[in-house]
DNA sequence: GTACTGACCAGAT
DNA sequence: CATCTGGCCAGTA
């Protein structure tokens, strides 16, 4: 159906659309949910693939350790922690969030 | 085909 | 806490 996008993509970019306002999931978590277990880079990759007017809230993924991966200082990181902050996280002081509050456990709303 | 890269990860130091 | 290390998987040159 979509000659040019890669499936993978297309699946990764479905996972991502599940995640609720008010959580986030690691790179890690996605791929595995993608069925691509251990390939957490390729998450990235197919993130940044995306357009700047995307539906996806690519905002709601971050790394392992609850830090935003995207190069700091860079405007893309300052939107992803505003974004976030809309919807009620709250970073440590460490720029870190709690993972074990936001994280996104698939079919537990 | 090889070699290097990346919005990563877990464990070790 | 900071760094490093090896591993992971797909993309690119």
């Amino acid at each position: 159906m979509n000659g040019h996008n890669s499936e993978i993509d297309l699946q990764i970019w479905q996972v991502v659309a599940l995640i609720p306002p008010g959580k986030v999931a690691t790179y890690g978590d996605i791929a595995a949910q993608s069925g691509l277990p251990g390939a957490a880079r390729r998450v990235g990759l197919a993130l940044r693939r995306l357009s700047s007017d995307t539906r996806v809230p690519w905002h709601r993924v971050i790394n392992a350790t609850g830090r935003i991966s995207l190069p700091a200082g860079s405007a893309s990181s300052h939107l992803q922690r505003r974004k976030l902050e809309e919807e009620g996280l709250v970073f440590g002081a460490n720029g870190r969030l709690d993972l074990r509050r936001f994280r996104w456990t698939p079919g537990n709303p």
